[in-house]
DNA sequence: CGGAGGATTGAAGGCTATCAAAGTCCGTGG
DNA sequence: CCACGGACTTTGATAGCCTTCAATCCTCCG
């Protein structure tokens, strides 16, 4: 049974800051839901539109075009809030990059419960504000950057996300980790193709800058080249 | 003076929905000011960070490398909020793109007053949530899209964007219209060279898609094919 | 009229995409 | 245990889009 007691993100997501009342109204309004790795969050539930917050995992948030090309506009990691209260649907899909649980509302409940609720709508808000500042740094890197400038900063920031995964409070950015992404996500997340970020990571590799365990595995050997890299 | 019963988006901006007690507190703390053409607005004041609403205007938002690349990642028009309330100070400068007026209020006066008016907080909230959505669909065609793709979704958007300053209700989009941006301002937008913006100007016009009557003024002849070319 | 900033046009080159093939990893089944 | 198959990744060759560099042309004002 989904409980929000011994929620692992409990104090980290906007539930926290709720009292107990008020955290048994919501439990009783959503409920938990697991996604396996690849597999989309279907966002339509009973005719209802729904938005989640997520438990565990990494899921990514994909835009395509008619003709194929899929460019990842986000990328949500545990305690994170996905989907779009109040008005207006973004036409964003929602697809588990890893294996995932999330605990998942409908839509309506969310809205009215958050506008009874103006400290979750500020716990909101202040996400909303941090993610946009994220997304518009991302806009330079999209615009602006060029693919060894992009690897550089990507694997600098992975290396800062995957870190504070941990419950513990990390010491900062992770010197090896696991990616969550294929090579052909990697591309989809830079505005690259699988190739460009293949040579890309070979010629890091080839120049002692990071270390390639196996396919998912980054070893950050000199953090210092990625940041000059980075631009 | 300034006032905002005389203020022209009273009823647009974060600040509808406030009963008229708020509106003379609120009024008290903000000030107005101007901003000319190609200023930026300077971001602190008294040793406090400042938040705003455009009055009047076009700003840019716009984040720059050490070596002198821009990337506009926002633009806003009359009504729009900008600034970065709550925590976290966002590094992008804001930059007058015509001459403009603003709403300023020391960030921390507006955060207390948010804090205790959840209404604005909610307005502030959508706001924020649809600007996310519409910088994430800007992610799309700064990663994917190619040139000529950029140009048509850029001249779609401004002609949609640009309709909406009218005080009555628009009818659809615009069909003539002045473009805030110089040549290298809109490549600032869309992640491209002056050099190209122009050679794509040109072509569109060779091909009967669009009139250039002036250097910002363009007029849409052929809307069936700027949606085809858009991607 | 003349100057200056912005815009357009042209030629050449480089970066990344595209096309193609070989290699690697891993789970499955013999 | 090893062979096999398939997906993913790497590597190579080529092409093309956009940038870069450079010169010319507007257009607006003093």
């Amino acid at each position: 049974m989904s409980s929000c007691e011994t929620c692992v993100v409990r104090n980290r997501a906007i539930c926290s800051g709720l009292d107990n009342k008020e955290i048994t109204a919501l439990n009783s309004m959503g409920r938990r839901r697991s996604v396996s790795a690849g597999e989309p969050l279907i966002w339509e539930d009973d005719d209802s539109l729904l938005v989640a917050n997520v438990i565990d995992g990494v899921l990514k948030l994909v835009t395509s075009t008619e003709d194929g090309r899929e460019q990842i506009v986000g990328v949500a990691y545990p305690s994170d809030f996905i989907g779009r209260p109040f008005g207006q649907t973004s036409r964003a899909s929602v697809v588990a990059l890893t294996d995932a649980r999330v605990c998942v509302f409908a839509r309506n409940d969310f809205d009215r419960f958050a506008r009874e609720h103006p400290e979750l709508e500020h716990k909101l808000l202040e996400r909303t504000l941090s993610e946009l500042d994220r997304t518009r740094s991302w806009m330079m890197l999209l615009g602006r950057k060029t693919a060894p400038e992009k690897i550089a900063t990507f694997l600098l920031e992975m290396s800062e996300r995957l870190a504070e995964t941990g419950c513990q409070p990390s010491f900062g950015p992770a010197r090896r980790f696991s990616l969550p992404f294929s090579r052909q996500q990697v591309a989809d997340v830079l505005g690259l193709t699988i190739e460009t970020v293949s040579r890309q990571f070979t010629k890091l590799k080839n120049d002692g800058v990071i270390e390639l365990p196996s396919r998912r595995e980054v070893e950050i050997v000199n953090r210092g080249a990625l940041l000059a890299l980075a631009g």
